[in-house]
DNA sequence: TGTACATCAGTGAACGCGCGTTCACTGATGTAC
DNA sequence: TGTACATCAGTGAACGCGCGTTCACTGATGTAC
């Protein structure tokens, strides 16, 4: 049984960083306390170190997990849909990564929340982070080989446009400057409507936000990818 | 000279307030440490007290201050704007909030950053931070009385409509639910983009992220008040 | 299969640090007659 | 105008708290011959 004391220490690593969310959901995010979490563990504080190396690692570990699961949210979401439909699409993945917010706040604003001050994410944790975006990437791309154009054109700054080339090299994509810019304009502000609502910015405005979202995100989805009008 | 203690004392007590702005501008915001302002002020830390009870109450004496800086630059942009240029009014006022949030970073997230967890706002700065909605809600009352439509109509939710209705009778406005909702669409993308830029969640994808906004704003104003389709 | 050794998990005490807040106090500044 | 008293700013010590991290250690689990 020579892997027996690997799973022990695989299980309670995971038991560690569970204790770590449920901590953050319990006390907001940007409050990990290595101690705190021993306690729970009925273990003495420094026994953590056999698990994780200092906080920040243990943060990062987090900061992946959650990546992960923000993608794989919307990985799944989008798989379910009729590839065709990109409006359908963006709508759907739009809805699923704001439920897994409202499930999982702390997780969701270790992400796109203010920065832990003194902490810089390392590299390791770029390729989660790219998950999420390549599957809206690929919903742009469908929708320009459809031929599809933004709602209102927007104007390209020169100096924006060779980022937008870098961008649209990662998906082999051929889709326009001007589809890219809205789309990443739709993607920034599907975030920023998600954040507001975490952090209580609409109370005292609007009672139903998860209408409000839904709106906004069958709005952005129009914006982007053509508008009917009539 | 009877005011002249109430002078010292008015003078120590913005300069307290100014040491805890450079302070959390250097170490990030939600890093506001009693000790450090003492320190700073040349003062033992029991001192501050006779300024400011308590921590939060420093704190929300700058949360008021930060809501009404941001008020007062929205409102000095959109005086000096033509009041029937409801686009040039919705740019000229997002940029300017971005300006302020380039300059004051911290300030900026105090608001719109993730809360301070255990501190709830008291009612006292609702007041400073109406103003800059105020601004938005005034542009988008004249679009409206220039019969301004969305570029894109939004699908309004049914539990959405008393709330907008609420919003709208703040301004004695009779603009059109689909126009408010668009309205508060932009606003929320625009806050959105602000503090993913700050966050620096642009980061390695855009290099000039000033060019950025500006083409977002540019975008939003025309999505919001009826795109010029050609 | 059994023994000798190496690996590793968890302990317990300690280090160094810094925070917000309270409280009794001193001494200077303002006020009232 | 001068004196007696009240107000107030700032001091210094202390309380209670909790954090991340290090280190020498014990004892149990795994490994090699």
């Amino acid at each position: 049984m020579s892997g027996l004391r690997a799973r022990v220490r695989a299980e309670l690593t995971a038991e560690i960083k569970r204790l770590a969310r449920a901590q953050m959901e319990a006390q907001g995010p940007n409050d990990l306390n290595l101690r705190a979490i021993a306690r729970e563990l009925g273990m003495v504080s420094s026994a953590v170190y056999r698990y994780f190396a200092s906080r920040d690692e243990l943060l990062t570990a987090l900061i992946i997990d959650a990546y992960d699961e923000l993608g794989r949210t919307a990985e799944d979401a989008d798989a379910g849909c009729d590839p065709a439909d990109t409006v359908g699409r963006f709508v759907t993945v739009a809805t699923a990564i704001y439920r897994w917010a409202r499930t999982s706040p702390s997780q969701y604003l270790l992400l796109f929340g203010t920065p832990v001050p003194g902490y810089a994410a390392p590299i390791d944790t770029v390729a989660a982070a790219i998950r999420v975006t390549t599957v809206l990437q690929h919903i742009l791309d469908e929708a320009g080989r459809q031929g599809a154009t933004p709602a209102v054109a927007p104007i390209v700054p020169p100096t924006v446009q060779p980022d937008l080339a870098t961008v649209r090299a990662l998906t082999d994509s051929t889709v326009s400057d001007q589809l890219l810019l809205t789309g990443l304009q739709s993607w920034t502000a599907m975030f920023g409507a998600i954040t507001f609502i975490l952090n209580g910015q609409f109370r005292n405005v609007v009672g139903d936000v998860d209408a409000l979202f839904g709106a906004f995100a069958d709005l952005l989805a129009r914006q982007v990818i053509g508008a009917r009008h009539d």
